[in-house]
This record gives C-alpha cells, structure tokens and sequence, in this order.
DNA sequence: AATATTTTCGCAAACGTTTGATATTGTTAA
DNA sequence: TTAACAATATCAAACGTTTGCGAAAATATT
C-alpha cells in the first residue's frame, strides 16, 4: 500500500504539487477555494506528510534526543516525563537512548543523534571518564546540548542540576537541629562530581555550626555496600545516633540493614536522606528527605534548550532548588 | 557551521557522488585504493551519513515507535530498556511517546509515528475506549503493530503479555505448600481486566486444591486503601496468617503496616506478591513474588517485532511464562 | 592483434517536500 | 483601451542519498 504524497494529491486534483503544499500550510497566496477542495481530499486519502522529506528540504527534524544512564529510574524517568510533556507542547518528539553508564553506548548513542540530525540533545554524562570532545562537535555543528544532573566542569556548556551543595547543606541543617551527637554520612560513588559536592557542602556546614558533632563520612557504590558499611559502623561500641544517606540506593541498604537488626526509627536511629520522594515514603515511618525533583529539572533543562535554539548561547549553569520535606524519620 | 555530504568528499578527491557512496559501504565495484582514499577523507572530515535523506530514499526508517501509558513505571521501563536493548543491536532507535492513558495522546503519538515513517510501532493501550481503527490503519500500510501489556481482543494484532492467571496460581500454589490456614489476598482495581483475570485463577486454584483453606478477598485501588485493609483485617480476632499482594501498589500497602504494627515477618505474617522484583527487594527479609518481567516482555515483543517486519503475519498472542522467586517472607 | 571479458567508475533519476522566481489570470485606475 | 496591479497558481531547483544502467579502462582470451 503506498502512501498518499503531494504529487498524488496534485494529480488528483489536476493542480500543481507547490499548490497543494501551500493549501495545506493555509499560506494566503491560496484562495479559500482551492484549500478546501485540497484540505478535503488530502483529508479523505488520509495523507501524512513525510517527516523525512520534510527535514531534508528544511534541514529541522523536530526531535530532541535524550541521553540518560538508565531509564528504569525513578529520578531520570520523571525527567523525561517533564521534558516529553513539553516537547509535545512545542511540536518536537524525543529520541531516548540510554548509556548504562557506558562510554561506548554513550558514543554509539550521540552518533545516532548526529545521523538523525536531531534539534538539540539533552545529556547527563556517563560515570566514566568525559569525552567532550564529540559534544563540543555538536555544538559546533549547531546541535545544542544541555547536560543535566551530572554535568561536566567546562564551562563552555549550557548546564542544569539540582543544587547540590545546598541539598547537603539542608540536610546537615536538620541533622544540627535534632541536636544528634554522632552522625554517619554515607555518600556515593567518590569519583562522581556529584558526590563530591554534596560531600564537600556537607561537611563544610557541620564544621562550621557544629564542629563538635561527630561525623563518620564514608562512601558507597551500591545498595550492597551501603548495608555492608551501616551495618560494620552499626556494629562499633559508640553507636551512632542519626545517619544520612546521600542517594536512593543507598537509603535501600540503610533501611535494609534498620529492618534486619530491628532497629527502631527514630528513636534509636534517625534517618535522613535526598531523594525525589518515592523510596523514602515506601517505609513507617516515612524518611524525612531533602527533595530533588527530577520533573522539575526536566523543565528548567527544555526551558534552557529553547533559549539555545532560538538566541544565541546560554552558557550558564542553572540549578533547581531543593526542600526539606518532613518524614518521621527523624 | 555546514554538514559533511558526499557530494563534499567527491568534490575534494575528484570523483563521482555514487562513487564515494559505493566505497563508504564497501560496494565490490570499487577499487581498495579508492575505498581507502574516501574512508580517510570521509574520516577526517567527520562524515555522518544523513538518516533523512537515506529514509526518503530507501524508504525505511530503522526506527521503532514505542507508545506507554507512562515512562515513570517501573514496569514499563524495563520493558522499554529491554527493546532499546535489541533495537540498538539491529541498528534500530527508538521513539517513545507516552499517552497518560488519554485516547487524545494516544493519537497525537500515533500521528507522530506515521509522520516519521516508523519500521514499527510497540503499544499498550491506555485505559480508556480501544481505538483500533487507527492501528488498523497502521497495519495496512504495513507498519508492524506489536502489542504489549494491555492488549486489544481483537485477534487480527500480534500481542504479547504476561500470563496473568498463572502468575496468581503459581502465588496460589506457595500459599497451599505453607500450610497457610487464613488468607488475606488483595487485589487491585476490579474494573481492570488483569485483575479480574488474576482474581479468578487465583480463587479456583484455592478452592479446587485446597478448599478448606479460609480465604478473604478485597480490592484495593490504591497504596493507602491496601493498608488501610491489612490494618482493618488485621484488627480481628481470628488473625490472618498470610497475606497476598497483587501489585506492587499493594504490597507497598501492605509493607507500610506491617511496619507500622510491628509484626513479624515471616513468623507472625507471610507475604507474597506479584511484581518484577524491585520492591520486594527493597525489604528485609525479601519479600517472595511472582515475577513479572517487563524485561522478558521486552524481549519477546521484539521477536515478535522482527518476525512481523521479515516474513508475513505472526498473529499469534504470545504470553511470557511467570516464575517463582523466593525471598525470606514465606 | 583483434576481440571478449572483467574491473572500476560515472550518469542520472528518484524519494517527497519547500520556496523563490515566474507566469497566468482577472481587476482597477488612468 | 491600455498600463498597472493584485490575486492566484505553476516551474524548477534544492535537500543528501541510493542504485540501475551504461561507459571507459584494464586485463584476459583467442
């Protein structure tokens, strides 16, 4: 079965293709007449126009690609909701393709995006090493590329994130606050800017407004090694009385290894963590966390990719406020 | 800043378009001395063949369309991880749109769909009325429709899903082998035709191999409705010994409670549940459940996929076998 | 040495659309 | 009546590929 095509309508019709696609466009050279009839028929052979054809002629494709570590997760997949919410909005689809943290995926995926000639990438780089090289020669080539959540230093890229620092800075606040004595601060993978931030911020605030609190500051790449490190520290004669917990994954080992050992919350233990809120109101009592919302990045991202797209460059690095939402955890 | 183009490298090393074409793809018409030369310069040149114009020409997108009620699931997306898996192995990409369940966006992305030409399309229905008209329409123009999930009755489509009543005996079974005396099974919204499907495979197993066995059947459409059953039944006199889970939604419920009140699990109460294993997981002891594998799933549609897109008709439903998966709550 | 065969390459059309330039009308003003 | 002007519609080129067909050059066969 073919496709209906201008050409076809034209001939239908007995008038020229260029006729027919002005028609169709509503363009005033076109008299009222002649768009009926054109809208009519086109409407009756149900014709889709050719995306393709349309790109090549044009040279816009009117896709965004996306570039996230993982899609199965819960932080990134309210990010695309929030930017396939407003590509819809402004007519472009999204090409997702998803790295696994892989440098390689990650390279194959930003050629797929090159082939397709895709209007702009958002990209949230890979743990591994950063290869901005290929992405300065997007934007060369006038791709505009918003990184998100983990972004790189150079400053030559337009970036958001969730403000990080002041994540950390709120959550040390609360821990002050509940005038805990001992505290272990599991943050995650060490070579993660993200992490380092946090950590830094962190331990920053308590140094300054409680230097006398006692902090363990200790890392975690994994749900595993979270559990593994709550439960040695857990273990020790002086115990700690309130612990945070820098990621989703690693609240899942924290709280793991509080339902084993039976460990009540709050009153033994507190419980803190940063999260976009799914996990931690997965338990009783519900954990208190230092909101990151995915969704909201995803916005401000679409937002600053648009403004790429239409002026100049927007080389500046955005962050989306975070807040404290309450729990019984602590 | 201008795109590489074979007319380009043809224009640099002096000979034909059709020349370079045939050498980039390693045509045995051409000379190893001319293929060397124009992958060099088609190398340094950082040539990246236009997918559009290949589209129009060939008429074959390699992409496929994939339509979810929502990217945010935990179900959904290692469906999606597991075809962009074998998409990217056989050089296709993919376009995922999500329809919120509404029959509107359902047919903007299909719209969408047929405007970029898709090589095929992987939907789940949304809730709402069953619009098949369109898909129908997709098919006769040849565009494979695979469905997953929540599939239409109509048997004229390839559909692929979980096999939901033996998901619910499989439960049934390890229910009966605990020597369980007293049952609360909750399932979700009984408008639903999953659960409904569920309900009655799991009801006739129960009462055909263990009739003496007390069972409580109740429906909850939400996390806080399930516990707010779990706490009400839990309240009576004659206790229930072991609980049943439907959905993740449930057993969320459900987990919450048992927390809240303290009880002891598997000692005072048994859980099991159906689900792909991320929230059972998150629990101490495990929580045993019936996986469905929207990963599997994944999988098979894509089969499914290419089977359709190489030789004729595959109008089969397919369904992926359930399997036990024992944690520490039974 | 002349013909036949193979190897290597170029020509040109096609895919479906958009758009600047141009042609054909009908209408109005002089 | 004719020049001037809208209004409407058409022509043709271009976007970047692929590919059947034919041409030239190189090699092999008589």
């Amino acid at each position: 079965m073919t496709n209906t095509t201008l050409k076809l309508l034209a001939q239908q019709l007995q008038i020229s293709i260029s006729t027919v696609s002005r028609a169709l466009k509503d363009h005033p050279d076109i008299s009222a007449a002649t768009k009926a009839k054109v809208n009519a028929l086109a409407q009756s052979m149900d014709y889709e126009p050719n995306a393709y054809a349309i790109q090549l002629r044009t040279q816009n494709s009117k896709i965004f690609g996306v570039i996230v570590p993982a899609i199965s997760n819960l932080f990134y997949d309210s990010f695309i909701a929030a930017v396939e919410e407003e590509s819809r909005k402004n007519g472009y689809a999204l090409m997702i393709l998803q790295s696994s943290n892989k440098l390689e995926n990650e390279l194959d995926n930003l050629k797929i995006f090159r082939q397709n000639r895709v209007s702009g990438v958002f990209a949230c780089l890979s743990a591994q090493a950063e290869n901005l090289e290929t992405y300065h020669r997007m934007t060369e080539k006038e791709i505009p590329v918003v990184f998100f959540d983990i972004v790189p230093k150079d400053n030559r890229f337009t970036k958001v994130r969730m403000a990080d620092e002041r994540c950390a800075t709120i959550a040390a606040e609360c821990i002050i606050k509940r005038n805990s004595k001992k505290v272990l601060a599991i943050f995650g993978d060490p070579g993660l800017s993200i992490s380092q931030k946090r950590k830094a911020a962190f331990q920053a605030f308590m140094e300054n407004y409680a230097p006398k609190v006692h902090v363990t500051y200790l890392d975690a790449k994994s749900t595993d090694e979270a559990e593994e490190i709550f439960r040695k520290q857990y273990a020790k004669v002086q115990k700690f009385d309130t612990v945070f917990a820098m990621t989703d994954e690693i609240l899942i080992g924290v709280m793991k290894a509080i339902q084993a050992l039976e460990i009540k919350v709050p009153k033994q233990v507190g419980v803190i963590s940063i999260s976009n809120g799914f996990i931690p109101n997965l338990y009783h009592p519900h954990i208190c966390y230092v909101e990151t919302s995915g969704y909201e990045l995803g916005k401000l991202a679409f937002i600053q990719m648009m403004a790429n797209l239409k002026g100049g460059k927007t080389l500046t690095e955005l962050t989306v406020e975070a807040k404290y939402v309450a729990g019984g955890s602590m």
